[in-house]
DNA sequence: ACACGCGATGTTGACGTCAACATCGAACGC
DNA sequence: GCGTTCGATGTTGACGTCAACATCGCGTGT
């Protein structure tokens, strides 16, 4: 009864052979039942299909990675998935590659203290994934030390155009500019930014560009303050903008800094949007529930997800590379944070 | 100088064998010094390596997983990462699986309309990964009609007695009494509940539990209001909560709705915590900064992942099953959002 | 009746790795 | 000096799958 051999040995599943010899066909056939090729007869696929069914088959992938030269997976390289946008983004990348018939494989970059054992085993290191998509911000992965293999297939999610791969991510100076145009229609005088931290790239593009577009319409450019997109480093900011009267208009790189700096208002007894309003940037399920609902710009993270997947596969399966930048736009989503400053301008 | 043989064809990287060749040696020690076994020549370890090099050789992980008969993946099914839980499990169990040497294969739950597809990619229905972690509500993985494969070892994190898997999830029970506890021990006469949906078994475990701590306290059990996790839900139960002039004390089943239920508080006037006092569940990152700090109950999601991942290679490697059901403690945090009762309840 | 074509099925070998076994040479004991 | 031992290295084959090629039998056209 027993097939116990030794006792550590990984017990094998049945194999094509397995299959082939209980159906009474060779193994090709099973194969090609397997893979549903048109040219088998009717009674020889039910038989070799029965027999799956009474083994328990599953192909092995890893026989079929080897053979065909492929992995049908996709690395995605996450820092931690504590962050909003990233999470979002590898839904989106996981619901497109599975669509598309490829596995994700996910590949963290650990801190600091588990990185010497992390590298040994890094994925990266050996054949295993088709391509990568890199989740994380060019920085961090200079920090990391990863090297990545060359010829391997990468699309980057990040504004950076430091990398000579393709790149898509969320169009940040469009949204940055939406944010503060928001801000100035409604009768501000100047906006003020909280950024996120300066290693970032999409930190960095929606700063210059809120800079920018302040400076087209002739509005004086106040001081940045330095946030790491944390709720914590908002309060931090917020507080110093509470305190400063001159404030009717802020402009938070992120939603979670956006809800930082109205507990610091709150805090002070300044009224949102009576005496300032604020903005984020990402639309998060809850910014729709702050306190007030925070008027903010929605990434389409599914879209960037989407495009991502489908630029890496090209790459991969026709060789593709470089195309443009691919930017996707985002939306203004107005809601009860901002409104005209309580004592109007006044006039020019 | 051009390789190109078929238009189509996958490029391969160097081979054992290519590398032996190249150091002179045979493929045998190359994969000794690949497998960093310690009973080669120092000298003809320097050559190999030094061949690795020169010819960018990585191991194929196909022909390991073939050889070896384990695949080093632990797949690991999520419905979608938006639920913040989800999220940070997924993260520690990745930290933890890599750390182990093994890489996590997400493997998504799509929604309806893109299941046809799904299930014909799944790579439940192969031999791909050693083992399977399970992040999904019971209920969703029903519904999704997912076969997990037999004798796959499988690790479930949920509440959910219902499936012979072992389990590990944080102490939904012990959670939701603190948080009932901290609310009658501040005095309130009594303790609403905006729970989780019907079909989560935690939702379940926390609902139960306030349930049993009012009883036992002697208080009245006031009418369950049915929220999704979702902020909105916790709005939508806020709102009827807020014309409740009875209401002092509300207990939402996560921080999402609690912070909803914050949201209608305000709207219809009633401060927080003086007229009313909420608790939540979780301890998001945002909670601290909510209007005001949302008093919570803290999940330990780092100890859930890892645990989980240790119990599923214990049961890969040594085929141990069936332990009793991990159950990690909670802690409650109190910040701001609970306080006595404006009117303290006549002593008995 | 015979060559031919075509669809169904079988046979062979290679993908890259590594355990098991084989071999070879040097150091060592007596 | 000779058998023994041990460490370094080489050889062989199998893991499961599938493309390429081979084969077989049946129907078609003349």
């Amino acid at each position: 009864m027993s097939a116990e051999e030794s006792p550590v040995r990984r017990r094998r599943g049945p194999s094509m052979a397995d299959v082939a010899r209980l159906a009474g066909v060779s193994g090709q056939t099973v194969s090609r039942v397997a893979n549903d090729r048109h040219n088998v007869d009717a009674a020889t696929r039910d038989r070799v299909q029965a027999a799956m069914r009474e083994l328990g088959y599953r192909p092995n992938s890893a026989a079929r990675a080897l053979r065909n030269g492929q992995f049908r997976s996709i690395g995605v390289i996450v820092f931690e998935l504590s962050s909003f946008g990233t999470t979002r983004t590898l839904d989106a990348v996981a619901a497109a590659a599975t669509i598309s018939g490829y596995t994700i494989n996910l590949l963290p970059v650990l801190d600091v203290n588990q990185r010497a054992v992390t590298n040994a085993f890094s994925r990266l290191g050996e054949q295993a994934v088709d391509g990568v998509i890199i989740l994380i911000e060019a920085h961090t992965l200079d920090e990391a030390g990863i090297q990545l293999p060359e010829g391997l297939p990468v699309v980057v999610v990040d504004s950076s155009a430091r990398y000579d791969y393709p790149i898509v991510d969320s169009n940040q100076a469009q949204g940055a500019r939406l944010a503060t145009e928001h801000l100035l229609d409604l009768g501000h005088e100047t906006v003020w930014h909280v950024s996120g931290p300066p290693t970032s790239f999409a930190a960095d593009r929606r700063r210059r560009s809120w800079e920018l577009t302040l400076t087209q319409r002739g509005c004086e450019v106040p001081p940045v303050l330095d946030g790491d997109w944390t709720p914590s480093s908002g309060y931090e900011a917020g507080r110093k903008l509470a305190a400063n009267p001159d404030v009717t208009a802020v402009f938070a790189a992120n939603d979670q800094m956006a809800l930082g700096v109205l507990r610091a208002l709150h805090e002070r007894g300044r009224v949102v949007p009576d005496d300032v309003s604020v903005v984020g940037f990402d639309d998060m399920e809850e910014s729709a529930h702050f306190w007030p609902p925070l008027t903010t710009i929605l990434q389409n993270f599914t879209d960037v997800g989407r495009l991502s997947v489908d630029a890496l596969i090209r790459e991969i399966q026709a060789g593709e590379h470089h195309h443009d930048p691919v930017a996707v736009p985002t939306k203004l989503v107005v809601r009860s944070s901002t409104a005209p400053p309580r004592r109007p301008q006044l006039a020019g």
